[in-house]
DNA sequence: GTGAAAGCGCTAACAA
DNA sequence: TTGTTAGCGCTTTCAC
């Protein structure tokens, strides 16, 4: 219960007889050190619970930088990666006081967008950066992000589809749960009550789109046979709008499940204008300011949190450890996800 | 877009023509500065967006030793508890890598044992702790609370009902979001089926669960108009478990409201036993390990989670923000309050 | 393969 | 009221 003096490299030294030199090129697995000096350096350091100085460290080496590159933070894209960028900017600002300075690269977001930022950023900047974080949304951009890790530059990639590579890691949600969720809202919210539910599956290449919509919809044909799906393809405000009104005018529904930001979006502007909406269970994703309205005026029921402030967050958190830590955080994290209602909705805008 | 070296001490001194002591005073706010000079330093500390080096900062300082007073993690207390330590201890580990040295107090949970712990440390460790997180239940402990603070040291409470005082700073949920939430729930499950709601008030001197039920009972007076609202009072197992079981055997119930952790966990086991328990609506509060089989088997549908990890987690990072930065956060902030079910409880328990 | 030493930016004690 | 300075613990370069 003492208030004990942490050990200092100077002492592991003293104790083995060594320069601090000698027991820092241990600690850290670089060579000039033979093995049997090393051995028992690494013992005396385990031996007396040694840490490094974080402070000390940070303050000797330097800045380091950190590039970040994701898409803008207007227009439908914003919808979700405002989220993102919240939780990356205010996390960086609490360390950036410290030792790390971000800089950040807002790209528009079509399918190849990224990549060619990356590109540029691998060209221009790889000597100057020694941190990384992005999201890949295809094969091209994981390509990229695998060059950086491969020049050791560590890269975090967030809500991404990601393959292995060195240096790489990733943050992200778990889109079966998700999808799972939804279904179970409706599950109870629906029970007893036989009907249709609009079910808008958003862009099916997108491979988080693809895989959440498919564990709602498996979901739903396994919890809940008393209701009938009808699915609505399309992506953001334009693709929607047409058919997603000519459905409410065929049919009627009693539910709806929106597998995306910009959709979720569209689809409560839509739903104001239609009489049987009021009255229908309205579950979206995620949550975002422009939402608020609707949450307010009963239009959207719930929507799926895919904790997109906790993702920028961890992947900062995640580039601060692999820059000044010794020990590696896991290669993919997996966020949680949050039903959101009016009455907490607030907690989670962004 | 380039990489741009900050800004430091020793350099606002030379632009001001003073010495790196006297810009320290008067970044610090310290007397030993005439006016007019602090005057043009902080404007030089402004145009030139001078931050401090935290790292440098702390490695100077040396060590903060941090206490924490909290009711113990196991048994019922746990329930409640073990997210809050979970949180404070995840974060303080990242930091103690740092500077800061956390100890830890458990204390048994009484209501006035909180208190007796808080006279302890304030006797024999007051001179040796730069910064407290405790809890603050009843009128005595905010006394202590206060105490410190008058003496200098930053203390945060957790889930308290706290008072204003100097160096008291404090996180906690919003009570009244939180019962309107469940209610929410219940409105939307519930809809259109008339019957009785089981409500479990717990214990209505403790505060928390007072303002708790008190939203809950007015949201549902005022938007279920359809269900009928059957109070029993009691906190823990042993208090509840003849009570609860009377009324489950008097009446049929369609849904239930339970207003805190051991409530909820001995509401699943009572559950088991009664068929009518089944096709219940149950809304629960936190999210513990102990829950999981009730969420897997449906007893339990759903769980107000009251962030107790992250209002650990925060409290952590409000005192590094306190012992560290020289801007000091809220003195009250607000904790977000979730939905959780089946599908994603898992990424709250603890 | 190992040791010595400068210095990162700041704090605080002391000198002027 | 203001200036000077040692040194926090580490990283890194250079000398041996």
């Amino acid at each position: 219960m003492k208030n004990e003096r942490r050990v200092t490299l100077k002492e592991i030294a003293e104790r083995t007889g060594v320069s601090v030199g000698t027991v820092h090129c241990a600690i850290y697995g670089k060579k000039g050190v033979s093995e049997k000096t090393r051995k028992i350096i690494l013992e005396e350091v385990k031996k007396s619970n040694f840490h490094l100085n974080e402070n000390a460290s940070l303050l000797k080496r330097g800045v380091q930088n950190v590039m970040v590159v994701l898409p803008k933070m207007e227009g439908e894209d914003g919808f979700y990666f405002r989220g993102i960028w919240e939780g990356i900017k205010k996390t960086a600002e609490g360390l950036s006081r410290s030792h790390f300075q971000f800089r950040y690269m807002e790209v528009d977001y079509r399918l190849d967008e990224i990549s060619q930022a990356l590109a540029k950023v691998y060209d221009e900047e790889a000597d100057n950066i020694q941190g990384l974080i992005t999201v890949s949304d295809n094969q091209e951009a994981n390509v990229w992000a695998a060059r950086f890790g491969r020049m050791g530059i560590p890269t975090v990639l967030i809500s991404s589809y990601k393959e292995k590579a060195k240096n790489v890691y990733s943050v992200k949600v778990n889109h079966d749960k998700a999808g799972k969720l939804a279904g179970e809202f409706l599950y109870h919210t629906l029970r007893g009550k036989p009907g249709k539910v609009l079910v808008l599956t958003g862009n099916t290449d997108i491979y988080s789109n693809r895989k959440y919509v498919t564990a709602f919809l498996n979901y739903m044909r396994e919890h809940c046979d008393w209701l009938d799906m009808v699915c609505v393809p399309g992506f953001g405000a334009e693709n929607i709008d047409v058919s997603v009104r000519q459905a409410l005018e065929g049919e009627n529904f009693i539910g709806a499940f929106i597998c995306n930001a910009r959709n979720t979006m569209q689809f409560c502007k839509i739903a104001e204008d239609y009489d049987q909406c009021r009255d229908m269970i309205v579950v979206g994703t995620d949550v975002f300011h422009e939402l608020s309205p609707y949450f307010e005026n009963g239009v959207l029921t719930a929507s799926i949190y895919q904790c997109n402030r906790e993702q920028g967050s961890r992947a900062v958190g995640m580039l601060q450890e692999l820059l000044s830590g010794t020990e590696k955080p896991e290669a993919v994290e997996e966020m949680p996800i949050g039903l959101v209602m009016k009455y907490n909705y607030e907690f989670y805008v962004s």
